[in-house]
DNA sequence: GTTCTAAGGACGGACCATCACACCTTTACT
DNA sequence: AGTAAAGGTGTGATGGTCCGTCCTTAGAAC
């Protein structure tokens, strides 16, 4: 290191890539169509939910009723959602819900980046929720964890109420971005995870470690959270390895 | 809870705030002005780095060339970069840089969700460089700590070389989006920053929290890295919360 | 000193996403 | 019958982005 200071080189290369990455900008009408699907697709809108009216969803939005309008086209042509016009009318949640289409071929080839953004992402919110987290709030996620019990031989109601789980946690910590990144990460994980084969003794042991995992976060025991978080991620992760083709 | 599996409402509405919060697309101008004007100002561009060119630094960042001409005139008319032409000639980091601008107001009144949005982010690269850190980029890092000891007295210098360790930490994880999110978690952090004094005593034990940070990360401790980052972003938040107007 | 060349700088046309606004159609409630 | 609330449709304007082309500058090579 020559200059006093001076960023080595071969230090600023790594970083540097991250920077020159490719800029990838959604429209809003992509976005859209990335939101309201994921949230359907998570079972965060149930099917036969229905949505707000047009012109106030686009202003909650931010987005003009036209934009709004192609998303919602395009999610009513893949048939998760349906619109009926006149009064009492809407546009709704399908029921039910068209079978989820394979993972696509990137999804795949990114499943281990996937992997560990879900591991970033759930891990600090693990953390941040032992650190706050009101007690009402982990009341419900305790009495989520006693009905996913009872889930555990439809894998796809256990799938949903796992899902629910993991973003009420990010609810716990009151952080609104925190949500977001929760589902992003969570819808990303869906096209993954339908393909592992969960018998219920997984699904049992899976949901253990969500009840030490609450556990660890009433007693405001962030390493202890920060642990249990990540062993039940890498259960995943380990079986995901196993299928997916040495990269 | 009357219809079986179905959500209560309750529990729907906080995270459909999350699914129907205003969407914010940016454009690829305003990406890329943030993408390098961050780089610039966390110092992973020193002042005097020679960018690529433009024809070459358009195909990077996959976009057109005068979208990016938009990018560095824009830089450049806020002073962070210089171009000359002719051969030999290039896009540079401005030297000096422009004295930083005050923090906006938003990002003042956000100063909460930012530190969260942190505090999620660090944790979760902590925990997984714990995992899976190679020693010998573990190794730059702790030269790294050794060379911020020198720094105590000069803050802008001890900053940056900050927040190359805890880049450093997120390349760390082999995971180049992971990256981008601590560079733009640092990036919002820098404006909140520079509005605290620093004494040396401070730095110096912030210091200290690298280290013991490093040495869990080197033993793969997991638990042991979530605490001593949770530990180590607290000191600034607590800063902070004395700082701002209580919300 | 002339020529070559690699760089930034500027322009114009095409395309497309988005917007705002106005209007139509359906349907249930009053 | 009328009204209100919802989705459905169309149009023109605006602005971001792209692509290609040409100009200008100034160091390097000869």
């Amino acid at each position: 290191m020559s200059a006093a200071g001076a960023p080595s080189a071969l230090d600023a290369v790594a970083s540097l890539e991250a920077v020159f990455a490719p800029v990838e900008s959604l429209t809003a009408f992509e976005e859209t169509v990335e939101r309201l699907g994921t949230a359907i697709r998570l079972g965060l809108l149930p099917p036969g939910t229905r949505l707000p009216a047009e012109r106030e969803l686009c202003a909650r939005l931010g987005i003009a009723r036209s934009t709004l309008r192609q998303a919602l086209v395009a999610l009513g042509q893949s048939g998760h959602l349906r619109a009926t016009r006149g009064r009492g009318g809407g546009t709704f949640v399908s029921d039910p819900l068209p079978p989820a289409s394979p993972p696509s071929p990137e999804l795949l080839a990114a499943w281990r980046i996937t992997c560990d953004e879900r591991m970033a992402v759930e891990v600090g919110i693990a953390v941040l929720a032992a650190a706050r987290a009101a007690p009402e709030k982990l009341d419900a996620l305790d009495a989520l964890v006693l009905l996913i019990d009872d889930l555990l031989e439809d894998f796809p109601a256990y799938r949903q109420a796992d899902v629910r789980l993991h973003v009420g946690l990010a609810e716990a910590t009151g952080c609104a971005r925190l949500v977001t990144a929760m589902t992003e990460v969570q819808g990303a994980m869906t096209g993954l995870i339908t393909m592992i084969a969960h018998p219920p003794e997984v699904l049992d042991s899976s949901n253990d470690q969500h009840r030490r995992l609450l556990a660890a976060i009433r007693r405001g025991n962030e390493a202890g959270a920060a642990r249990e978080m990540a062993e039940h991620l890498r259960g995943t992760e380990h079986i995901l390895a196993g299928l997916m083709p040495p990269s």
